[in-house]
Parts: C-alpha cells; structure tokens; sequence
DNA sequence: ATTTGGTGTGTTAACGATAACTTTTGTAAC
DNA sequence: GTTACAAAAGTTATCGTTAACACACCAAAT
C-alpha cells in the first residue's frame, strides 16, 4: 500500500493507482455495477477503506445532472408553524428519496437572495419557499424560475405560470375569526399585527374587514395596529413583541376595544401579557382570538381560541407540487391549494 | 440570436457557440475578469440574458474545490434553542462570506446518517452537528471527520482529537437549579425528563443528583422520570407531552414531590399544564424550574424560574471555531468551551 | 474449429467551469 | 520598417466521476 496522503480527500485515480487498476474499476466496485472480479473488488474495497475514500458529491452530481435535494427557504423558524411545515416537507421528500437543505432568512430582501443563489448553486432539483414577499427576493426568485428551476411558494404571493402556490385560506380564517368575536357580542374588536406585505397576514385583516363590513359595524383605523414601512426594509421580527406593543397601544385608546384579533398565536400571546400587566382580565374586559393554534396555544391562561391551520398538510402537498413538477415532463398550468382553516374556541373569548 | 433551448440550462458553451466566441470568454465576461473588448462583453451579456444563463455551481464548485458553505443538523427544531442557535450561527457565517444549509433530524439514526451524508456529499466546507447522540448516527459521524471534514459539535458528546466542542455547563446549570430549590426549603424535589443519551439533560439530572448528595438529601428514584429506551430508537419527542406525562406520574405518587425541575422548559410548560389540571398552585403547592429560558418562559402563568444558557453565544463560538479549522492550515488540538448558565428567578419558585 | 456470449478490465469522452498557457491583433515607440 | 508590448481572444487540461464503448479472455455450444 502506497502512502496515505496528508490532508486531501482521496479520490477515484487515487485508490486506483495504488490497486495498480483504472478508475473506472474502482467506480464499478464503489457503486456496486459492472463485471469486477472477487479478488480486485475485495482489494479496492480495503484500499478505499483504508484511504478514507468518500465519492465527491459535486462531481458525482455534475455527472447524473441532479441532486435528489430539494431547497426549502424559511422566513421566521421561531415559530412552530416554519418547523411544523419543514418536517412535513422532509418526511415527504424523503419518503421519495430526496435530501432537504434549509435555508434561512429573516424576512430582509438580502438574505431572501442569498438563500435562493446558495440554494441554486449547489443545483438543488427544486425549491419550496416560504419567506415573507419582497420586492428584491422575488424579482430575484423570478429570475430563478425562468432559469428552469422547479419552484412551489407556500403562503405568500407569487404569481408566476410556472410556479405552483400552497396556501390557507386565511381570509375565511380572518373572517370567521373575527364572525366568531361579532357573534359574541362585540363591536369594538382590533386587530394587531397589520404589514402591508402580500402575505398570510395581509389576508387575515382583509378577512376581518369583510367580517366588520359584512356586519355593519364601521371600521375605526385607531384600531388597527401594526407596521407601515416599506416592504423591502422588514428587518427580523418578534411577533410577540409586536403584540404586546401593539396591545399597549390599544389599552391607551380612550375607548378601547372589547375584542382583538391577532395575526398569529405569537401576537396573541403577546398581546395576552399586555392585557394581564394593565390588570385586565380575558375574556370578560378583551376577548382574544389568535390565528395558528400552535401547541402552546392550548397552555396560556386563559387557553387561547385560535384558527387552526393544516401546517403539515401544507407542507405535504408542496412537497409533492413540487416532486410532480421535477418528475415530469409535461410543463403544466400554475397550480393553487387553498386549504381551509378552522376556529378552534377555547377560554380566551367565552 | 439562435434559438433557445427549450427546457435545460444553459451553459457557457451555449452562450458562446450563440454569441460565436470561445466559451472561455463567456466565461471572461461573466466573472469580470481577463480582457474582454466591450463590444463582445455587450454581445455575450445580452445573449446570457435572453438565455437565461445561471452558472452551474456544481462544476463551479468542483474546480474551486471548495463551496463557501457550512452544514448544520440540527434535532428539534421546534426548541427555540435550536433557532437560536441556527440564527447566531448563520449571522456569523454569513459575516465571513459562507452560507449555511439546515439539515433537520428528529434524533434517530437513520435521519442523522442521512443528514450527514447529503451535506458530505454537497461538500459543504464543514459541518456543526447539535443533534442528541446516538451509536449509528456517530460512527457515521466519526468517518466522516476522518475522511477530513472540519466538524464541531454542540451541547452533545462526541469525543475525537479533531472535532471541537462547545456547550453550556448543563451540570453546573442543574446544580444551581436545585439548590435553589433546596435554598427554599425543598426536600421532595422531582426531574421530568431524564434520559440516558450522553447529551444535555444527562448533565443537568447529575447536576441535580450532585446538589442532592451536597446537601445530604437521600436520592428517591421514583421521583426521577424520563425515558429509559436505547439511545438508538429515541423517535422525534414531544418534550411539552413528556413533562405532561412525568408530572401526572409524580402526582399520582403517595408522597409527591414540593418542587420540580424539569429537562427544559417545554418540559416544565407541560408540567405546569399537568399541575394546574390537579387544581394545584405553582409556586406554594408545586415549585418548577425549567431550563434554556426560551422567549415564552416570561409568559407562562406563573412566569418561570429558570436556567438560562448563551444560545446565541455557543452558536456564534462554534461557527467561529469551525472557521479557524477550515482556514487554518495547523491540524490544531481538539478545542472545548463549556459556557457558564445562570439561574433566573421569576414567580413558579418564590 | 469456430461461433456465441458472459466476464473482467481499460480507454475515451463527457458533465460545466476555468486556470494557465498560447496565439493573434493592434498600435505606439524607436 | 521593425520592435515591443498590451489587448483580445482561443486552446488545452483539469476538477472527480461515470456512461458508452472497446477489447481481451475463456467456457460452452454449434
């Protein structure tokens, strides 16, 4: 055996001149293919061991023209709806043999970019993405799309032929949500965690205006917070930040409100603290609704009543869009799974 | 213009058989080096547009011998630990000019293998793994190391001369966890979620057995509750369900516990549900310590007393030492920082 | 004795990009 | 008019792996 060299990863030529074979033999022995006799596999088998040999997946891919890996990009993993959604996704994936690589990014533009460059650049066959829309990151994701990678967007905006879309319908949620509050008996109800981003959340507020509107009951801006900037400069946030502010702000109107929506559970729980600082109780002085029903949802005091949305079946369905899309040949029509959500009532509203 | 191709990438040849220059140029013009005159840039850049070039970064990779990238695995990502840890990591990474891919395996060997291998075999430049332990998973991880791929690990144990080690001192941390509670008295103290893996919570319970021993306090077994199965066939855990289910047992105990501390807080949230369910008080019936400080430990009712640890600083250290082990051309000494944790003291104690 | 066909192995060329080298062209200096 | 040298290309070889083909060799079948 010739000597073992210092630091380098040992490749096919490598072992195959120190067997005294060509390469290819040591490949036909490594992957198990082609006539190798007994003998010269058993010596390639110990001379790889011993060299440490490990195939270099760049050039093995570069060769098959694929990776079996799929890129996912994620906005805010602190929230269980992210993890819930990436292991649905990977346990899809891999059930059909491909790899999932996560990337992700806070919500800004920049890092939206070089998720998706990262992603592309090590040639995954296709990239699920569930950030937050912004103008950088999809003029960006466009530019991947007509390059030919298979892409499947999760709720969030981006119309594009070629790009299937996963999403819950979180208008109905936001309305039955807020349909839910009006049917207790509340007029006065706000809503917290407003962005002006095309996403999830956008949607949830169009959802408790219709409700407002289709009530009568008239829309008082006062009582509708959240953030106004530009979409592009959405630094990373805290949710339940956003909601304990939000709620403070509410409790400071002279005429507060008796009811609140909040965009996701994390907001709620936010707000929730807010109201129990100001010595207030749920649901009797403000009714909370949140939207998610993560698994932390059914332990706050009081329990909180919530939207729940089918996180896992999101996941699932994307992950499959997007292994249809990969797999065959035909190019389709741009998919849409809108799927329901439903009003989970606990103690926070009765 | 030649017509373009209906479905593949396009490569560097392409652009340059359409343009009817040299792929070298192409390539020339694309990384903006070497001379190229400004007519032929234009020609070259105009047809990469209009054929929608994307460079092949498997091949770009494959000559560079290198891909600017770090692989992470990751076991629970639903544990605000592991975000934060993730978002400390990356934020260093991306300092430095590497990216970062998130490989998710919910503690079972088979999923760290596969982990492993799909970053290995995608060349990342190393590789930060903070799953649990587990045989399969580090045998793998051990050939690995040895077939020279830089690695540091977090908060789990691997022993090897090459592989560098960053954690919080969980003994010390469960040390200090109890003997709070036995400054207040306690002499029936419980621990939800003891395992036998060689990871964290292993130190925090014998941080727990040590200040029982210090302060003479006789160790009864039945107060201790976890996990006992092989490490090897642990499944993705709900650790919320697991202090639900360990606090129910040690209140069905003749002569249950005063106080307890749980694994983390997810545990102790779960504990909480379980003691509040009995029509218990925390703190004057059931004393709780949890352990990590995760955002929401501020927000359960009562707020918890905890064992916060650096997540963002072990996240940042290990990507830093990894980093010196790529760049660095001394093989150097296997490297350890055992970061300190400290109590936090809120409402479910005192 | 020759065909057939399986077995074992080597050779060549590609995957896409690019470093290193070579060639050609233009043009300013002597 | 020749030299000199920068500018603008082209050519070759390589990263590590592998598909496709070529070529021995040997046993059984004709």
């Amino acid at each position: 055996m010739a000597k073992i060299k210092p630091k380098k990863q040992a490749t096919l030529s490598d072992i195959a001149a120190n067997v005294g074979v060509a390469p290819m033999t040591v490949s036909r022995v490594m992957n198990g293919n082609g006539y190798v006799s007994e003998e010269t596999r058993e010596k390639v088998m110990r001379a790889a061991k011993e060299m440490k040999y490990r195939r270099n997946g760049l050039a093995h891919n570069l060769k098959r023209q694929r990776t079996d890996t799929i890129g996912l990009v994620l906005g805010d993993i602190s929230n269980p709806y992210s993890t819930e959604l990436a292991n649905a996704i990977r346990e899809t994936l891999s059930a059909r043999g491909y790899n999932l690589f996560i990337c992700i990014s806070e919500h800004s533009a920049k890092e939206d970019i070089a998720a998706f460059e990262s992603l592309v650049n090590h040639s995954v066959d296709g990239l699920i993405v569930a950030t937050r829309s912004n103008k950088g990151g999809d003029e960006y994701l466009k530019e991947i799309v007509e390059s030919n990678v298979p892409v499947v967007v999760i709720g969030r905006d981006f119309q594009h032929k070629s790009v299937d879309f996963v999403s819950t319908d979180n208008l109905n949620g936001g309305f039955e949500a807020t349909r839910h509050l009006i049917d207790l008996g509340h007029r006065r109800i706000g809503f917290i965690g407003a962005t002006l981003s095309g996403g999830s959340s956008l949607k949830r507020l169009q959802g408790y205006l219709k409700a407002l509107e289709q009530y009568k009951i008239p829309v008082d801006e006062r009582l509708i917070t959240g953030r106004k900037e530009a979409i592009s400069e959405v630094p990373g946030y805290s949710t339940e930040k956003m909601g304990y502010e939000g709620m403070k702000r509410l409790l400071s109107l002279p005429n507060r409100p008796t009811a609140v929506f909040a965009r996701n559970d994390f907001t709620a729980i936010g707000a929730i603290t807010a109201i129990k600082e100001a010595g207030l109780k749920i649901p009797e002085d403000i009714a909370m609704v949140g939207f998610d029903d993560i698994p932390l949802a059914v332990h706050t005091s009081p329990a909180l009543t919530t939207v729940r949305q089918p996180m896992r079946l999101q996941g699932q369905l994307a992950a499959e869009m997007l292994l249809q899309r990969i797999e065959r040949e035909e190019p389709e029509q741009r998919r849409e799974r809108i799927l329901n959500c439903e009003l989970i009532i606990r103690n926070s509203t009765v």
